[in-house]
DNA sequence: GGGACCATTGTGGATATCCGCAACCGGCCG
DNA sequence: CGGCCGGTTGCGGATATCCACAATGGTCCC
């Protein structure tokens, strides 16, 4: 669902903080829940509905950092905007480089935190489109028998027919069994439609 | 040249700081050079031989990141290491969400100054190589004619020889003469290495 | 005007690819 | 044991691609 995925979470021990925070998503209309933990996120198993996560830095239990750390650790990639009450300037860095998307700090304003957010959910849809189509595309991957990769490297190497051939020891028209296999399973109809497929990951 | 390319440029118009910098690495054994300002080191005409910038945020004249936007704009993508002397959240995120390498504190550690140079050197030496294999793949583009181009776009994009001439409105002997003249250009023997060498840009 | 470059086309043959039809073999499983 | 799957192969024909040799017409520039 779309509506799923549009969800903003924030992660607050400060009860005040996070009532306010959501109502200030609230009153502009967007979707939000509230946690008053890391853990309590996590045991709640919600997690793959989130497309944007605000996060307070400090918290007891498991800190803020932490769970981005578990939450990259766990592929669950998705746009997190940290929230801080002290300037840091390595701790901000640092959660940057590792792929944050935003770093604020108390008292922040409004309507940019708003802002910030709902590019973040943009961003995340992207991502979620974009890894649907890769994992679409290992899908396809997955299907192909062992002998069949082999073919498609040489495929995909521009190795003729024949030259396959020989090279595995078979004839070329197994070759040629396999090459349309290969094309019919991964949905192309030609060599270079499979090269550019498969150029879309890595 | 390797050693060009590898050199570790310090603006900062402090002298007690750039003199200790420059000291720091060439003690290390690291090519450095140091400039007292932005406007300094690009009029030098020397910023093609960095290969990582260490710059300071607060200078007279151009600051620091005026010059990293500055170099963004030219397309001078090289790792930037910004020294601040006083911790300011928003502008460290800025930086690095814009693409600085690192952002670091005064009074910086001595050595993981240095490890964090050769971390952006050794990036950029990763940067050089493969912006040189996409602009080799870029004259080669360059070279061919505006005819070939649409032939090519048409045969990535998997159309049969005959089907791609009673699109242009030609025999499929003159598509045959444009695809063998593209294949010469781009250095590639069949369509699926040539999907592969485009696929690596973009 | 001559030369360079580009687009175009033809002929004809050598190769390569694509496919339907048919079949054999070995391994795994109910 | 019989069926299913995957790998293999053969035959033959329809298509498609690759190329050497040869040629025409247009544009641009010295």
């Amino acid at each position: 669902m779309s509506a799923s995925e549009s969800q903003i979470f924030i992660v607050d021990d400060d009860d005040a903080i996070r009532d306010a925070l959501g109502w200030l998503f609230r009153s502009r209309g967007h979707a939000v829940r509230t946690w008053p933990s890391a853990e309590a996120l996590l045991d709640s198993g919600e997690i793959a509905h989130c497309g944007c996560l605000v996060l307070d830095i400090r918290m007891d239990g498991m800190s803020g950092l932490e769970l981005f750390g578990w939450l990259r650790e766990h592929s669950h990639t998705l746009p997190v905007i940290f929230l801080t009450g002290h300037g840091d300037v390595p701790m901000a860095v640092d959660a940057i480089k590792q792929g944050a998307f935003d770093f604020v700090e108390k008292p922040f304003n409004d309507n940019e935190l708003v802002d910030r957010a709902l590019a973040a959910l943009a961003m995340h849809r992207q991502q979620v489109s974009k890894r649907a189509a890769l994992q679409a595309i290992e899908e396809r991957v997955a299907q192909l028998t062992q002998r069949e990769i082999e073919v498609m490297e040489r495929v995909l190497a521009g190795q003729m027919n024949k030259v396959i051939a020989s090279d595995l020891g078979v004839t070329m028209r197994t070759v040629e069994v396999h090459r349309a296999r290969i094309f019919e399973k991964m949905g192309v109809r030609s060599a270079v439609e499979l090269a550019q497929v498969l150029a879309t990951r890595k």
